[in-house]
DNA sequence: GTCAGATATCGACATATATCAATATTGACA
DNA sequence: TGTCAATATTGATATATGTCGATATCTGAC
């Protein structure tokens, strides 16, 4: 599975108007944010130390099923936005900082035309 | 039809663990952006000097119907990206700049947790 | 008032998605 | 080997969404 790469695709929206090749890059990020559950699961992951957390440990923060989180952090997993590591019987998932960062710079407003 | 207001709903991500409800105020923009003709369409209002675009210039940019953009264009209006301005038989939208500033605000990294 | 052009709405359809229950897989350990 | 606990996959279902053609609405010009 290949899991895209968030570095090379994202300038300002503002600096001119975006093609639908990069479109397709960026998309599939928004895509993974654009539901409460997954936006909760990455601040989540984002909001500790280290930016990783354990399945283990976001599970019992959501009143839903456990294939459903599950479900979530591969959304997150493939979209590029975290990392899986699996240590034992548990599995971690930790941020992609560069994501994170693409993702801010898809919005950095400075670049505006006047 | 009320325009939520981006302004009060984002702190970055990585600062704490988001609440339910934040995520609800924060995920009908990430909805619609999460789409690449409205993120093209969005890229194309915010590239333009003062961050505004007549309809009918963003028509022709794609090879999609009318009604499409159409639809597209309230989807953003909607969800408080861009605002709407009828003059004469033309209409004009333009980026709301603190919508973009709530998202990149959203994306900041700065204050990840070490 | 009538016409033409720009934009919006409606209704329909195909596809995508969020969720769950049931089940499978994986790994630690007795 | 067998069992238990954590996680993933599968299959099903209800809802949401992107798109179009047809039509409606709005506005300026004649």
């Amino acid at each position: 599975m290949s899991i895209s790469d968030p570095l090379d695709c994202c300038t300002p929206l503002a600096r001119e108007p975006m093609s639908a090749e990069s479109a397709d890059q960026v998309v599939p990020m928004l895509k993974a944010l654009a539901d409460p559950v997954r936006l909760r699961l990455m601040s989540m992951v984002l909001s500790r130390v280290g930016a990783e957390a354990c399945a283990c440990e976001l599970l019992p923060a959501f009143d839903l099923s456990q294939p459903t989180i599950s479900h979530h952090l591969k959304v997150l997993h493939e979209a590029g936005l975290l990392d899986r590591d699996k240590r034992g019987v548990w599995v971690y998932f930790s941020a992609r900082p560069e994501a994170i960062a693409a993702l801010g710079t898809l919005f950095d407003a400075s670049l505006a035309p006047a």
